[in-house]
DNA sequence: CTGTGTGCAAAGGGTTTGCAAGTAC
DNA sequence: GTACTTGCAAACCCTTTGCACACAG
């Protein structure tokens, strides 16, 4: 067990259950978005449920943030240490390559500031950019 | 009947239908981004199978462009002119808004470059801005 | 007439809810 | 001990597939 992820929960409030650790610890490994689905096929020892309950919670808490997936799947990646409950700060740009599939989250690129028409009032944005990877652009 | 549904599926070589023609009014009607349940619920006298059909054979025939949803649904919109089959040019912001919840398109609005990390070849993107829209804000 | 489109039935997958038993603190 | 978590069962919704019938051209 990864000691940073029994401090995630601690930090946030939240009581230490072993479907939570486990959970937190595979989104620490992975640098990929990660769904219910795969999380439930990693996961075996804890219900369907449970998991879905988990990352509700964690969404609540800002522990972890959305990622939209242009497969109407639904993905989520931990959350950069400023953000807060409810004020997700993921000002940055997700990247989904069309040869491996993983979205990954691009840290470093912001998302850039667009003028919108009159009268419309920007609060947050997804940007989601598609194309091929690192990894994949030089196994090709 | 619009006329215009009659031609926009013979431009595209596809057989003129009932539900086909009804589907394409129904989005010329609405300017904002409709997924199919609201088309099984505004269409009752077709198939939920076979909207489900229409829906993809218009996103083949690059009729319709697919608009990401941060709720987890898929939602579609008329293509503009220049659309051709599998190549969306669909280089436009799409717009939610947090009150009344609808998407829109901002066609005047295009989505702009970044640069990617080294390695990363970019294909497309999708940029969902969420925020209130002008109908909104004058509301409120 | 022929190939395409539709309706129906059924199945599959993701997600949510209610409730009782279990557990962190 | 108490409030929070979990597991199980079931339900709900969206989406896809197979097949026979209907229809556009």
């Amino acid at each position: 067990m990864l000691p940073q992820a029994h401090e995630i929960l601690k930090r946030h409030s939240l009581r230490v259950t072993a479907c939570r650790q486990k959970v937190i610890e595979l989104f620490l490994e992975k640098a990929f978005a990660v769904g219910q689905p795969e999380l439930e096929r990693r996961l075996t020892q804890f219900d369907r449920v449970t998991i879905y309950r988990t990352l509700s919670t964690f969404m609540e808490k800002g522990i972890i943030h959305q990622v939209l997936d242009d497969d109407n799947s639904m993905k989520y990646a931990l959350c950069a240490e400023e953000c807060t409950a409810h004020v997700h700060q993921d000002h940055h740009v997700h990247f989904k390559c069309t040869s491996c599939q993983l979205i990954q989250c691009l840290d470093e690129v912001e998302i850039p500031k667009v003028d919108l028409p009159q009268g419309f009032q920007f609060m947050s944005a997804d940007f989601l950019i598609k194309g091929v990877c690192n990894s994949c652009s030089i196994l090709a």
